[in-house]
DNA sequence: ATCAGTTGTTTTATTAGCAAAACATCGGTT
DNA sequence: AACCGATGTTTTGCTAATAAAACAACTGAT
């Protein structure tokens, strides 16, 4: 694998810990209608200080105004990101939930381990996807029947399966 | 977003620069027959002091054993991570890339970016359905031919979506 | 007006992961 | 024997993200 794939990793332009200070603050307004670092700091069980200094980052960063008394909101760019994440969060969770029938609690945390790497691009793709695949479409719907009742039937693998190129023939890497 | 979810992040099994020591290792092994701190160093495109620390931590938690001559390779439990990371690396990158058609670059971006997030039950179930999906029976290939059909009629997405919600009638988290 | 509670910030410390540089060691050449 | 190159380690410093603790400022109740 080349170094400048697998280095790409940090080169997001928001890491977790943004990601979830930013829908923090998106989910206090709704909720309260405001939000103060300590609302943050308390939704997201962290310390005033940690998220007053991760807060002050993004205040730099521009994607967090404060208000003149210390009430925090999204700038533009903040609610775009928030938006990006937060649709691509509930398509993954969508998907390993209803399609690949995972328990609810396992599609959340999946979905929220890996919505902020997604790239725009896969997002949108899969949102395609999964939108057609859950459709009344009679194509989408007799596939989606025919692939439960293989997992219903099917032994299940084992995991880690070492021979998924195999089973796909792949050659490897 | 209950906060035992989103801080699971950090409490992963293996991190994303751990899981490309142990594939850097299995892949020296299969290409040079060997791999010491050195040899992963420039595979990784990293500085051979960096390498040398994480690989000792490695070889503390006894997932990297080195030889009377500083040759390095996978244990049991290196091994077993290792497969399971290139499992899901290659089942993603399928996805991605052969199922919602994106380019091979970004597929790989992607896959290389969540394939240590996902737990063995998604890898698994992705596993089964990427499977029966790609395979010959007749109701996947209808189903996919009719996906991508749509999807070269489908004008361009705005991305971010602001009504994934409304598209999908989730009630919003 | 004082006292208690809440809030926000700053400072100090920790961890993971990197770079850079100094250092030691070993192997082969000349 | 002296040297060069490659290798491995250690030390120092950096950044992001956290905790913990100290501190200042404001709010409200009595």
């Amino acid at each position: 694998m080349a170094s400048d794939v697998w280095k790409e990793y940090e080169s997001n332009e928001i890491s977790h810990s943004v990601a979830h200070h930013l829908t923090a603050i998106h989910e206090l307004m709704d909720d309260l209608g405001y939000a103060r670092v300590s609302d943050v700091a308390r939704a997201l069980e962290i310390t005033r200080g940690s998220a007053s200094l991760t807060l002050k980052a993004l205040k730099a960063r521009g994607l967090v105004v404060e208000d003149h008394n210390k009430f925090l909101k999204l700038s533009e760019d903040g609610r775009r990101i928030v938006d990006s994440i937060l649709a691509k969060r509930a398509v993954v969770r969508k998907f390993l939930n209803e399609v690949l029938k995972l328990d609810e609690h396992q599609a959340e945390v999946d979905a929220c381990k890996v919505e902020h790497l997604l790239s725009a691009q896969t997002g949108g793709q899969l949102l395609h996807f999964v939108h057609f695949l859950l459709s009344d479409d009679p194509t989408a719907q007799q596939f989606l029947a025919e692939f439960w009742s293989k997992l219903d039937q099917k032994e299940e693998w084992q995991w880690p399966v070492q021979d998924v190129d195999q089973l796909f023939n792949l050659e490897s890497r």
